[in-house]
DNA sequence: CACGTATTTCACACATTTCTGAAGTGATTT
DNA sequence: AAATCACTTCAGAAATGTGTGAAATACGTG
């Protein structure tokens, strides 16, 4: 046992409203930012939504709207073990950072469209619709690059990992999750 | 002279508002949102505050907040013309979309100084730290990914330039702002 | 089938954000 | 140097967002 369970706890609490405050910079909202944020700095690998309202300390309804946007967004799967009655809420662990950026790719692709719907409003034979058409072409080719850069991280995740085992001790890469 | 100027200018402030509600979504105040949108639409190649707010129909005090952030994120330059009292605001037009995923990249780099820090809070010998640098070089990967797209843009930008160029008339390709 | 538990929904209080009008600041012109 | 114009700052009203407690619902067990 720690010297002090509660001096931890405070300090992962804290550590989560930080974590917290830089997703909710990407507009996330502050309570799906704080659950994500306990989910993956916490220690456990399933959470029931009643260790998610005791951990962050509160109710459980604003759990419950929570986790339904972190579902949503794939970045929290729902399991349902036979014989309980409690939902336990899961990082997708393997296509966690796909999801994350998947939501970048949702909005990117809504710009691209909303950027082309501009373009028929306006007329591409004008100076604004001829920069809407720039506007699009770079969305189109930025969601592209994105799309594929995520494409290219379990690899580069293999790569990191086998480099790291070498250098320090010889041991099998380990998953995280 | 168009069938009906009034029209136009509904249509255009309308389509803003759509265009500015999709930029919001990533996090983007709605003023500033609006301000980007309508420079980038409407037709003027520089705007000065008293175009934005009567165009956008909205008080000084707002344009003033809004072009503030602007410029400081680098989308909107602020220039001004010897002989006049106003200043001019214009899209920062040949680094636009360096500057617009530059504003992704430092959100990224926060995350990434932010989710170290838990490593140190946590310790990377527990599952949630090991998780956290999971998490830290994933967005050291999507970070370099990103910068690296980003300059490949330019030539990007040309080369479908030429591409449309040659496929629809011998004509120059022509820059849009 | 009735009970007990987990979860969701709802109305409300609280906090935050957003935009405006008015006052204040700085600079150029007359 | 006074007046005028552009811009910024500030306080406050309105709108929006956020999280809680309580009631309603769903679900599995005995």
């Amino acid at each position: 046992m720690p010297v002090s369970e509660d001096a931890d706890r405070t300090a992962l609490l804290r550590y989560v409203e930080r974590f917290a405050l830089v997703l909710r910079a990407s507009g996330i909202a502050p309570m799906p930012a704080r659950v994500f944020a306990f989910a993956l700095a916490d220690d456990a690998d399933r959470y029931t939504a009643g260790d998610l309202a005791a951990g962050l300390q509160v109710s459980a309804a604003a759990i419950s709207g929570a986790v339904r946007q972190l579902v949503q967004w794939g970045l929290l799967a729902r399991e349902r073990e036979p014989g309980t009655r409690s939902d336990l809420y899961v990082l997708d662990d393997h296509n966690l950072w796909t999801r994350f950026v998947g939501a970048e790719l949702d909005t990117l692709e809504r710009l691209e469209e909303t950027v082309a719907a501009g373009m028929e409003i306006i007329g591409v034979d004008r100076p604004g619709g001829r920069r809407l058409a720039e506007t699009r072409d770079f969305f189109a080719f930025l969601r592209q690059e994105l799309a594929d850069a995520v494409s290219r991280w379990p690899a580069e995740r293999d790569r990191l990992a086998a480099a790291r085992s070498s250098s320090t001790r010889a041991r099998p890469a380990g998953r995280s999750g």
